[in-house]
DNA sequence: CATGAGGACCAACATATGTTTCAGTATCTA
DNA sequence: TAGATACTGAAACATATGTTGGTCCTCATG
């Protein structure tokens, strides 16, 4: 038995790297209720449509939100890795706009609409704190909307690359610029609206200029400044209070 | 003199369409300390890397966010249309991510976050409401995601224009299917990752199948069913509470 | 009145990316 | 062990979209 249970540590770390929170704060959101669930692999955790009661936290594993359009393309919108809180959004919007599945087993919580509700009046500065969470993911939307939008191929993928090994390395799932990253070149496709072959082309160019290595879903970064060129990257938009990882400013 | 100055009457008017307020809140927001600049076309009232200590809101006038990407194309990340309160992420972000640009002359209100955050500490409701406006923009950034990663020209430049057709009716500014659009071609090329040339193409097929007449920046839907039908158009993202135009939930 | 700038429009051509198809391997399961 | 399934890899070909370089307006502004 632990002082902390490792589920709200995860939680209270996370949070306390987006936005410092005294030990009030903390207590209080360690007191949330939460319920613990393992979901297996390519299962829709929330639907497009669905009006849910409980916003939930990703502990461990890999789950992405999507949107299916008309010709019947999917178009992954973002990756949400362990220490995410997907779902906020449902606290005030009562309609699902997308959906969200799993792309391996996850672990996953859930925490009922109404006791963080409860707990976001008790504590402002505990309420700020998820606040800016969501206003994090906003800005993580535009820059996907910059980077699907203008950058070609080559820079597009490098660019999606590069956040992802950011995000992994702020939680702390990044040693010696190699991470376990179980994404589909399928699902990279749909991430960045290309298609599977040409995301095959460019990882082969990326693998050839010797910026990555990845095998297995085991991936590496061989040369962590060509591949920030190659991607146009900047982390400033991630909004990370301290990063190993170059950025302008914060 | 007017017992309730417009400016605060639009605002109120777009938070509430929003959220339910009750009086007190109506007041408190009143109360709030404005600072009304009237600012020209093609100016920047923020850039990217400031650190704003006021958020503002816009009273008339078109502006939009945008990012430069490292081959030099800009990309619109989305329009600010009257009523918007386009900013209210730098009261938790310090540092901006991208640009905030107007596209005709503005009437724009500016807030300190001073008293904007003392608003949402004594009316935890008020700041609900502005929460769920910052998670409206990130609904439409999604679905932006999506567009641009996955439509076609002629299905995305569609898209973009139902959306500005439902935004400007939710604030009153469309009349039979009719509204003023001063966006330039290459401005929607901007927005929608294309370039001028073929958006120019899109809009021309659009002309002559008869969805739309747009002529010196009046535009005007002339088959909202089709228009609807084209650009793979649901307004549920939009998550208005009440709108005229047809949407599947809320 | 002349001039220049910006915007819409268009044709011809160039190319980044999509589509189709197939092969090789690993993994899982019956 | 066989068979099915998923993923990577790649060649050949198709096409949606970009680029270049114009014309013709309109509207400021000297």
């Amino acid at each position: 038995m632990r002082p902390q249970p490792p589920i709200a540590d995860l939680f209270l770390r996370k949070l306390d790297s987006i936005h410092a929170l005294d030990d009030g704060d903390r207590e209080a959101v360690n007191g949330l209720p939460l319920q613990i669930t393992e979901i297996r692999a390519d299962q829709d955790i929330l639907r497009e449509g669905d009006r849910p009661s409980r916003s939930c936290f990703l502990l461990s594993g890999l789950a992405c939100w999507s949107k299916v359009t008309g010709n019947g393309k999917r178009q992954i919108l973002s990756f949400q890795i362990p220490g995410d809180l997907p779902d906020m959004q449902s606290i005030h919007l009562a309609t699902l706009d997308s959906t969200l599945t799993t792309l391996t087993p996850c672990r996953v919580a859930f925490v009922q609409h109404e006791p963080l509700r409860e707990l976001f009046l008790r504590r402002p500065n505990v309420a700020g704190a998820f606040w800016r969470m969501t206003l994090i993911d906003a800005a993580i939307f535009r820059e996907w909307v910059a980077n699907v939008g203008s950058r070609q191929a080559y820079h597009r993928v490098s660019h999606l690359l590069c956040e992802l090994v950011v995000r992994y390395d702020a939680v702390g799932l990044v040693s010696d610029y190699s991470l376990e990253l179980p994404v589909t070149q399928t699902e990279l496709a749909d991430a960045t609206g290309l298609s599977t072959v040409h995301v095959n082309r460019t990882l082969k160019t990326l693998r050839q200029q010797k910026l990555i290595h990845w095998q297995d879903s085991r991936f590496q970064v061989l040369d962590w400044t060509e591949l920030r060129l190659a991607g146009d990257f900047d982390a400033t938009y991630l909004h990370q209070r301290k990063s190993s990882f170059q950025s302008r400013a914060e």
